[in-house]
DNA sequence: GCAGAGGTTAGACAGAGTCCAATTCTTATC
DNA sequence: GATAAGAATTGGACTCTGTCTAACCTCTGC
């Protein structure tokens, strides 16, 4: 989606290809989750953007982060019970989720087919699917 | 898993071959969900369970739950970031969630099937796969 | 520079879920 | 049926994620 320019240049104007006024505080949490390229759920983020000198606000984030999946830039991952992570990548994939430690690795959709999915319900449309893996230690 | 039987008498036997203390509140717990067959939230569960009299605990709802889940009586289903649905189906199967009512809606795992997953992570055994469709109302 | 729209903020608030020590129940044994 | 010991339940305090609000700030176009 993005090449490998995560500059603050850069991200500002990736920020207005998708009509978001770039601002300090977006910029710096979309550098967090594009310059990682993590799962991070709100707290990392609003951790991530305040390490140097306190300067975002746990409602900016929220607001942010919402902003940012509503418009296509980050994805939300619903895996863990306790809370939402947001994934910067946005291609068609799939997750494996360490039930134990938490970890989210990513599967390429393109790799993986799936047939004999019933018709939606009538009226429904599709909004997007999620296939999730859980997996654990093998036993030690 | 189980036929029609929703006695409360059979429920306790359900309960015991399960290795599981039969107590009236975890009947009555059971009985919300098998006879319901439906998708329920903890606090859905204990609506029901004290509409005639109040009997039972938001801490004993939560811990019977658990304990339901980790004897495979019945299972967790992760869909909505802000509360997890208890589901009393553990056969194999998927789901469709609509992202507007909330609705959860089964799927016959039997019929779906997907190849090209890749292998699990190193040192990493599989421990369940959760596939979600969501839906949405069509366009009007 | 000014105005207005849009963005940010602290902190109060809400809801799901956990924890704890005190109490009550279940069950095995007599 | 009574007893005793372990198991289960309980109210309420607590934590954590996420939302909301009203005041304040900042950016942009004029
Ligand atoms: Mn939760
Ligand atoms: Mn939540
Ligand atoms: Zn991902
Ligand atoms: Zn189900």
């Amino acid at each position: 989606m993005m090449n490998t320019d995560y500059s603050r240049a850069n991200l500002a104007e990736v920020l207005r290809g998708h009509g978001i006024t770039p601002t300090h505080q977006r910029i710096e949490i979309a550098h967090a989750l594009f310059s990682k390229m993590a799962h991070l759920s709100a707290d990392q983020v609003l951790a991530i953007v305040n390490e140097r000198h306190a300067e975002t606000s746990k409602a900016t984030v929220y607001n942010t982060l919402k902003l940012f999946v509503e418009s296509g830039l980050v994805r939300e991952v619903i895996v863990d019970p306790s809370k939402v992570f947001f994934d910067p990548n946005t291609d068609p994939h799939h997750h494996f989720y360490d039930i134990e430690t938490g970890e989210i690795t990513d599967i390429d959709a393109a790799k993986v087919s799936i047939a004999g999915l019933p018709e939606l319900p009538p009226g429904k449309v599709a909004a997007g699917m999620d296939v999730i893996i859980r997996v654990k230690r093998a036993i030690a």
